[in-house]
DNA sequence: TTTGAATAGTTGCACAAACAACTATATGCC
DNA sequence: GGCATATAGTTGTTTGTGCAACTATTCAAA
């Protein structure tokens, strides 16, 4: 049972992801700690709109990797949160953009702050070298699985 | 902003954990297409009960990283599949044992099998020891976030 | 021995995810 | 133009997660 290609034993918790599981449980805690009531769910879609405002919600299911329904759901909550809002495209009525409101926008310096305290606490001690190496090899197992077949 | 301790930009699909949802929906739709009805935490859970049979619900929390509740109700579920049964321990009537029954013996070699085929898909091309590395960070991670403070 | 704290587990609630089925709009081909 | 097909988004259902509040049992200390 030991002599496949790579040592298995402990790589199950790649599936689970208890790595990102704690980081985002850190994060989450961070928040609810400053008063922000936001999931990290709701701050991932947050986070592409201020990379770019006004994309389209398959845009965003492509960008946080969800599917539309998820998508659906955390625009609806994030319109209740007044932090976005749904516009219908001019062009092709199918398509809603999303703009982020003023609220939306001023959440970006503080939670971002939150992020990359948490990354630090996450990174402590790790040497950079092994980071990229690390996000080097997510990033194939990622392309891996999503861009090949299915 | 870019002169930080670490790159930042792409870190934060560490957080979101695109990879092992990446691992876990491929894995998911194995289970499926197989005609196993059962989902990638159940299967989770089974796989420490499979290292160790009768272990209690407190310590299937600590191995899978989930809180209580969630853990009371996969076991429920478990239940309702009569994959696991739930034993009142006799020394501590706090705790419950959970033991897998003769079907959720049975589905160790089907599911780790499908388990190996997912990991080896996700990590081809990726070299042994730059999984090792990918794997020595996500523990220091967690370890970071778990261990220390909270 | 009794009382208070700690531990194991359950339940209620809000939020999120995956899948299927659905509506509405756009596009391309005859 | 009209019809088939594709695309964008929504809704319903089941399952899982995190938090808070709760019960039951154990343990420890006055």
């Amino acid at each position: 049972m030991p002599n496949n290609q790579f040592k298995k034993g402990e790589l199950y918790s790649f599936i689970t992801g208890k790595a990102s599981t704690a980081i985002a449980r850190r994060l989450q805690k961070k928040f609810n700690t400053s008063g922000l009531h936001l999931t990290i769910e709701q701050w991932s879609v947050l986070y592409h709109l201020w990379k770019q405002d006004g994309i389209s919600q398959q845009e965003l299911c492509n960008a946080t990797y969800r599917d539309k329904p998820s998508i659906t759901r955390l625009v609806d909550n994030l319109e209740k949160l007044s932090l976005v809002r749904r516009v219908a495209s001019e062009t092709d009525r199918r398509i809603n953009r999303i703009y982020l409101t003023k609220q939306g926008q001023k959440l970006e310096e503080e939670t971002m702050q939150l992020a990359d305290e948490t990354l630090n606490e996450a990174l402590l001690s790790v040497p950079p070298d092994k980071v990229d190496v690390c996000k080097e090899v997510l990033q194939i197992v990622y392309d891996n699985l999503v861009n090949c077949n299915d």
